[in-house]
DNA sequence: TTTATAATTCGCCATATGGCGAAATTAGAT
DNA sequence: ATCTAATTTCGCCATATGGCGAATTATAAA
Protein backbone atom coordinates (compact mmCIF):
# COMPACT_ATOMS: atom_id res chain seq x y z
CA UNK A 1 0.00 0.00 0.00
CA UNK A 2 0.96 3.26 -1.16
CA UNK A 3 1.91 6.04 1.53
CA UNK A 4 0.80 9.34 0.39
CA UNK A 5 0.37 12.75 2.35
CA UNK A 6 -2.41 14.56 2.29
CA UNK A 7 -2.29 16.93 -0.13
CA UNK A 8 -1.95 14.24 -2.74
CA UNK A 9 -4.85 12.00 -1.64
CA UNK A 10 -6.82 15.04 -1.11
CA UNK A 11 -5.90 15.87 -5.67
CA UNK A 12 -6.94 12.88 -5.84
CA UNK A 13 -10.59 12.37 -4.28
CA UNK A 14 -11.26 16.34 -5.84
CA UNK A 15 -10.40 14.35 -9.22
CA UNK A 16 -13.02 11.63 -8.39
CA UNK A 17 -15.28 14.21 -7.19
CA UNK A 18 -17.15 14.91 -10.63
CA UNK A 19 -18.84 12.55 -12.79
CA UNK A 20 -17.87 13.40 -16.13
CA UNK A 21 -13.65 12.37 -14.65
CA UNK A 22 -15.14 9.40 -13.48
CA UNK A 23 -16.66 8.85 -16.83
CA UNK A 24 -13.47 9.20 -18.56
CA UNK A 25 -11.18 6.86 -15.86
CA UNK A 26 -13.66 4.01 -16.94
CA UNK A 27 -13.38 4.52 -20.47
CA UNK A 28 -9.81 4.87 -20.13
CA UNK A 29 -10.17 1.37 -19.08
CA UNK A 30 -10.52 -0.21 -22.31
CA UNK A 31 -8.14 2.04 -24.25
CA UNK A 32 -6.09 5.17 -24.65
CA UNK A 33 -8.32 8.11 -25.87
CA UNK A 34 -7.56 11.42 -27.67
CA UNK A 35 -9.21 14.72 -26.29
CA UNK A 36 -11.70 15.24 -29.34
CA UNK A 37 -12.65 11.30 -28.66
CA UNK A 38 -13.50 12.43 -25.21
CA UNK A 39 -15.16 15.28 -26.05
CA UNK A 40 -17.51 13.15 -28.26
CA UNK A 41 -18.43 10.67 -25.30
CA UNK A 42 -19.17 13.47 -22.45
CA UNK A 43 -20.56 15.68 -24.90
CA UNK A 44 -19.10 18.94 -23.47
CA UNK A 45 -16.41 21.88 -25.19
CA UNK A 46 -13.10 20.77 -25.49
CA UNK A 47 -11.86 23.64 -23.32
CA UNK A 48 -14.04 21.98 -20.51
CA UNK A 49 -13.06 18.66 -21.52
CA UNK A 50 -9.26 19.87 -21.11
CA UNK A 51 -9.63 21.58 -17.98
CA UNK A 52 -11.02 18.06 -16.35
CA UNK A 53 -7.82 16.11 -17.81
CA UNK A 54 -5.69 18.85 -15.90
CA UNK A 55 -7.29 18.06 -13.13
CA UNK A 56 -6.99 14.21 -13.13
CA UNK A 57 -3.18 14.56 -14.81
CA UNK A 58 -2.54 16.80 -11.87
CA UNK A 59 -3.76 14.24 -9.46
CA UNK A 60 -1.41 11.54 -11.27
CA UNK A 61 -4.73 9.95 -12.60
CA UNK A 62 -3.49 9.55 -16.08
CA UNK A 63 -1.04 10.39 -18.57
CA UNK A 64 -0.48 12.08 -21.31
CA UNK A 65 1.28 11.36 -24.35
CA UNK A 66 1.43 13.81 -27.51
CA UNK A 67 1.42 12.61 -31.00
CA UNK A 68 1.14 15.02 -33.83
CA UNK A 69 -1.61 17.87 -33.46
CA UNK A 70 -3.62 14.63 -31.03
CA UNK A 71 -2.66 14.74 -27.53
CA UNK A 72 -3.59 11.29 -26.04
CA UNK A 73 -5.10 10.68 -22.08
CA UNK A 74 -4.06 7.00 -20.76
CA UNK A 75 -4.27 5.71 -17.25
CA UNK A 76 -1.06 5.29 -15.58
CA UNK A 77 0.77 2.49 -17.16
CA UNK A 78 3.31 1.33 -14.65
CA UNK A 79 1.87 0.63 -11.01
CA UNK A 80 0.78 3.82 -10.44
CA UNK A 81 0.38 5.19 -6.62
CA UNK A 82 -2.80 5.61 -6.92
CA UNK A 83 -3.93 2.75 -8.49
CA UNK A 84 -5.69 1.57 -5.27
CA UNK A 85 -7.98 4.54 -5.95
CA UNK A 86 -8.43 3.17 -9.64
CA UNK A 87 -8.87 -0.25 -8.88
CA UNK A 88 -11.70 0.53 -6.16
CA UNK A 89 -13.44 2.99 -8.93
CA UNK A 90 -13.36 0.64 -11.53
CA UNK A 91 -14.53 -2.23 -9.75
CA UNK A 92 -17.19 -0.08 -8.50
CA UNK A 93 -18.89 0.75 -11.37
CA UNK A 94 -18.01 -1.96 -13.93
CA UNK A 95 -21.56 -2.78 -13.78
CA UNK A 96 -23.31 1.17 -13.94
CA UNK A 97 -25.65 1.36 -16.39
CA UNK A 98 -24.31 4.80 -17.61
CA UNK A 99 -20.84 3.30 -18.09
CA UNK A 100 -21.93 0.32 -20.08
CA UNK A 101 -23.53 2.68 -22.42
CA UNK A 102 -20.23 5.10 -22.55
CA UNK A 103 -18.92 1.70 -23.51
CA UNK A 104 -21.07 1.26 -26.45
CA UNK A 105 -20.95 4.76 -27.23
CA UNK A 106 -17.13 4.50 -27.27
CA UNK A 107 -17.03 1.71 -29.51
CA UNK A 108 -18.83 4.22 -32.29
CA UNK A 109 -15.71 6.99 -31.51
CA UNK A 110 -13.16 4.87 -31.48
CA UNK A 111 -14.21 3.02 -34.97
CA UNK A 112 -13.18 6.14 -36.72
CA UNK A 113 -9.98 8.46 -37.17
CA UNK A 114 -9.24 11.01 -34.82
CA UNK A 115 -8.79 13.23 -37.79
CA UNK A 116 -11.98 12.36 -38.86
CA UNK A 117 -14.17 12.65 -35.39
CA UNK A 118 -12.71 16.09 -34.84
CA UNK A 119 -14.27 17.38 -38.59
CA UNK A 120 -17.05 16.15 -37.69
CA UNK A 121 -17.30 17.87 -34.22
CA UNK A 122 -16.64 21.26 -36.26
CA UNK A 123 -19.48 20.44 -38.74
CA UNK A 124 -22.03 19.97 -35.06
CA UNK A 125 -19.89 23.06 -33.77
CA UNK A 126 -21.35 24.89 -36.64
CA UNK A 127 -25.07 23.53 -36.96
CA UNK A 128 -26.32 23.06 -32.66
CA UNK A 129 -25.22 26.99 -32.24
CA UNK A 130 -29.25 26.78 -30.86
CA UNK A 131 -28.33 23.83 -28.81
CA UNK A 132 -29.91 24.52 -25.15
CA UNK A 133 -28.33 24.66 -21.94
CA UNK A 134 -30.45 22.14 -20.57
CA UNK A 135 -29.52 19.48 -23.28
CA UNK A 136 -26.33 19.02 -21.90
CA UNK A 137 -25.17 16.77 -19.17
CA UNK A 138 -24.94 18.07 -16.08
CA UNK A 139 -22.23 17.89 -13.22
CA UNK B 1 -16.32 -6.67 -4.73
CA UNK B 2 -19.30 -4.96 -4.23
CA UNK B 3 -20.87 -3.27 -7.10
CA UNK B 4 -22.61 0.03 -6.67
CA UNK B 5 -24.44 3.08 -8.96
CA UNK B 6 -22.83 6.14 -10.19
CA UNK B 7 -25.23 7.87 -7.52
CA UNK B 8 -24.24 5.91 -4.58
CA UNK B 9 -20.30 6.47 -6.07
CA UNK B 10 -20.16 9.63 -6.39
CA UNK B 11 -21.94 10.49 -2.98
CA UNK B 12 -18.48 8.84 -1.59
CA UNK B 13 -16.40 10.41 -3.73
CA UNK B 14 -18.29 14.20 -3.07
CA UNK B 15 -17.80 12.92 0.62
CA UNK B 16 -14.03 12.10 0.53
CA UNK B 17 -13.03 15.16 -1.64
CA UNK B 18 -13.38 17.14 1.66
CA UNK B 19 -9.94 17.39 4.19
CA UNK B 20 -12.03 17.29 6.91
CA UNK B 21 -14.13 14.79 6.49
CA UNK B 22 -11.27 12.56 5.17
CA UNK B 23 -9.67 13.77 8.90
CA UNK B 24 -12.64 12.33 10.83
CA UNK B 25 -12.57 9.34 9.05
CA UNK B 26 -9.66 8.09 9.42
CA UNK B 27 -10.22 9.86 13.48
CA UNK B 28 -13.45 7.40 13.70
CA UNK B 29 -10.60 4.26 12.89
CA UNK B 30 -9.28 4.53 16.20
CA UNK B 31 -12.73 4.54 17.98
CA UNK B 32 -16.27 5.88 17.91
CA UNK B 33 -16.48 9.61 18.23
CA UNK B 34 -19.57 12.10 19.79
CA UNK B 35 -20.01 15.41 17.89
CA UNK B 36 -18.26 17.62 20.58
CA UNK B 37 -15.27 15.69 20.28
CA UNK B 38 -15.01 15.92 16.46
CA UNK B 39 -15.56 19.83 16.79
CA UNK B 40 -12.60 20.03 19.00
CA UNK B 41 -10.39 17.87 16.68
CA UNK B 42 -11.06 19.94 13.51
CA UNK B 43 -11.61 23.22 15.52
CA UNK B 44 -15.02 24.17 13.52
CA UNK B 45 -18.40 25.12 14.57
CA UNK B 46 -21.13 22.39 15.94
CA UNK B 47 -23.24 23.58 12.94
CA UNK B 48 -20.46 22.90 10.67
CA UNK B 49 -19.45 19.29 12.18
CA UNK B 50 -23.19 18.36 11.90
CA UNK B 51 -23.66 19.14 8.13
CA UNK B 52 -20.33 17.19 7.72
CA UNK B 53 -21.18 14.21 9.57
CA UNK B 54 -24.53 14.04 7.67
CA UNK B 55 -22.93 14.03 3.72
CA UNK B 56 -20.49 11.30 5.53
CA UNK B 57 -24.04 9.36 6.84
CA UNK B 58 -25.73 10.07 3.47
CA UNK B 59 -22.76 8.64 1.35
CA UNK B 60 -23.22 5.28 3.99
CA UNK B 61 -19.25 5.84 5.30
CA UNK B 62 -20.50 6.72 9.19
CA UNK B 63 -23.31 5.30 11.09
CA UNK B 64 -24.39 6.90 14.55
CA UNK B 65 -25.69 5.82 17.08
CA UNK B 66 -28.08 8.20 19.73
CA UNK B 67 -26.82 8.10 23.61
CA UNK B 68 -28.70 10.45 25.87
CA UNK B 69 -28.06 13.65 24.40
CA UNK B 70 -24.72 12.66 22.68
CA UNK B 71 -24.55 11.18 19.17
CA UNK B 72 -21.87 9.10 18.40
CA UNK B 73 -20.14 8.59 14.83
CA UNK B 74 -18.27 5.33 13.62
CA UNK B 75 -17.57 3.45 10.76
CA UNK B 76 -19.95 1.40 9.23
CA UNK B 77 -19.17 -2.25 11.67
CA UNK B 78 -20.13 -4.60 9.56
CA UNK B 79 -18.42 -5.29 6.11
CA UNK B 80 -19.71 -1.83 3.80
CA UNK B 81 -20.38 -1.48 0.86
CA UNK B 82 -17.70 1.33 0.96
CA UNK B 83 -15.66 -1.02 2.53
CA UNK B 84 -13.29 -0.74 -0.57
CA UNK B 85 -13.15 3.07 -0.26
CA UNK B 86 -12.48 3.33 3.33
CA UNK B 87 -9.48 0.81 3.16
CA UNK B 88 -7.88 3.11 0.50
CA UNK B 89 -7.71 6.29 2.29
CA UNK B 90 -7.15 5.18 5.74
CA UNK B 91 -4.01 3.24 4.02
CA UNK B 92 -2.83 5.74 2.09
CA UNK B 93 -2.59 8.14 4.95
CA UNK B 94 -1.31 6.15 7.72
CA UNK B 95 1.77 7.77 7.71
CA UNK B 96 0.54 11.26 6.94
CA UNK B 97 1.62 13.73 9.50
CA UNK B 98 -1.92 15.43 10.00
CA UNK B 99 -3.46 12.50 10.56
CA UNK B 100 -0.59 11.69 13.06
CA UNK B 101 -0.72 15.30 14.58
CA UNK B 102 -4.76 14.41 14.96
CA UNK B 103 -4.01 11.13 16.20
CA UNK B 104 -2.54 12.92 19.42
CA UNK B 105 -4.71 15.60 19.60
CA UNK B 106 -7.03 12.69 19.77
CA UNK B 107 -5.70 11.02 23.16
CA UNK B 108 -6.17 14.24 25.07
CA UNK B 109 -9.50 14.90 23.64
CA UNK B 110 -11.09 11.02 24.46
CA UNK B 111 -9.34 11.02 27.70
CA UNK B 112 -11.89 13.50 29.41
CA UNK B 113 -15.22 13.11 29.37
CA UNK B 114 -17.58 14.39 26.46
CA UNK B 115 -19.75 16.31 29.42
CA UNK B 116 -16.41 17.52 30.38
CA UNK B 117 -15.89 18.54 27.14
CA UNK B 118 -19.08 20.12 26.04
CA UNK B 119 -18.52 22.44 29.14
CA UNK B 120 -15.22 23.54 28.41
CA UNK B 121 -16.46 24.03 24.95
CA UNK B 122 -19.19 26.29 25.82
CA UNK B 123 -16.41 28.79 27.66
CA UNK B 124 -14.12 28.71 24.72
CA UNK B 125 -16.80 30.30 22.76
CA UNK B 126 -17.29 32.68 25.72
CA UNK B 127 -13.77 33.99 25.39
CA UNK B 128 -12.79 33.63 21.71
CA UNK B 129 -15.62 36.31 20.28
CA UNK B 130 -12.60 37.96 18.91
CA UNK B 131 -11.04 34.42 17.23
CA UNK B 132 -9.94 35.77 13.97
CA UNK B 133 -11.36 33.94 10.88
CA UNK B 134 -7.47 33.03 9.70
CA UNK B 135 -6.51 31.53 13.15
CA UNK B 136 -9.18 28.48 11.83
CA UNK B 137 -7.81 25.34 9.54
CA UNK B 138 -8.83 26.17 6.10
CA UNK B 139 -10.79 23.43 3.82
C1' DT C 1 6.10 30.92 -44.88
C1' DT C 2 1.57 30.89 -44.55
C1' DT C 3 -2.57 28.41 -43.34
C1' DA C 4 -5.31 25.13 -40.93
C1' DT C 5 -6.27 22.64 -36.83
C1' DA C 6 -6.12 20.04 -32.06
C1' DA C 7 -5.60 21.34 -27.67
C1' DT C 8 -4.92 24.60 -23.95
C1' DT C 9 -5.39 28.89 -21.46
C1' DC C 10 -8.08 32.84 -20.24
C1' DG C 11 -12.07 35.48 -18.82
C1' DC C 12 -16.46 35.21 -17.59
C1' DC C 13 -20.91 33.43 -15.48
C1' DA C 14 -24.09 30.35 -12.74
C1' DT C 15 -24.25 27.09 -9.30
C1' DA C 16 -22.26 24.23 -5.52
C1' DT C 17 -19.75 24.05 -1.34
C1' DG C 18 -18.06 25.08 3.21
C1' DG C 19 -18.12 28.25 6.79
C1' DC C 20 -20.75 30.78 10.62
C1' DG C 21 -24.52 32.22 13.99
C1' DA C 22 -29.37 31.99 15.23
C1' DA C 23 -33.24 29.24 15.81
C1' DA C 24 -35.32 24.73 16.32
C1' DT C 25 -35.14 20.10 18.13
C1' DT C 26 -34.53 16.45 21.44
C1' DA C 27 -33.47 14.53 25.77
C1' DG C 28 -31.66 14.50 30.40
C1' DA C 29 -31.81 17.24 34.92
C1' DT C 30 -34.34 20.13 38.32
C1' DA D 1 -43.62 21.13 33.96
C1' DT D 2 -39.51 23.75 33.30
C1' DC D 3 -34.82 24.34 32.37
C1' DT D 4 -30.39 23.23 30.57
C1' DA D 5 -27.78 21.37 27.08
C1' DA D 6 -26.05 18.56 22.66
C1' DT D 7 -27.07 18.41 18.10
C1' DT D 8 -29.35 19.63 13.92
C1' DT D 9 -31.61 22.73 10.70
C1' DC D 10 -31.95 27.17 8.57
C1' DG D 11 -30.45 31.41 6.41
C1' DC D 12 -26.81 33.78 4.97
C1' DC D 13 -22.13 34.87 2.93
C1' DA D 14 -17.53 34.09 0.58
C1' DT D 15 -15.13 31.11 -2.20
C1' DA D 16 -14.59 27.02 -5.24
C1' DT D 17 -16.13 24.55 -9.15
C1' DG D 18 -17.81 23.43 -13.71
C1' DG D 19 -19.53 25.22 -17.81
C1' DC D 20 -18.88 28.03 -22.23
C1' DG D 21 -16.66 30.92 -26.01
C1' DA D 22 -12.66 33.66 -27.48
C1' DA D 23 -7.94 33.95 -27.81
C1' DT D 24 -3.49 31.56 -27.71
C1' DT D 25 -0.24 27.86 -28.61
C1' DA D 26 1.84 24.15 -31.06
C1' DT D 27 2.11 21.21 -34.89
C1' DA D 28 1.13 19.45 -39.51
C1' DA D 29 -0.08 20.62 -44.24
C1' DA D 30 0.02 23.63 -48.32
Amino acid sequence: MAKLDMLEVMAVTKALADQNRVRVLLALTKKELCVCQIVELLDLAPSTVSKHMAILKQARLVQSRKEGRWIYYRLPQHASPHGGAIAWICGCLGADDEINSDRNRLKEITCMEPEDLCQLQKKKGLISKGKTHESRRSA
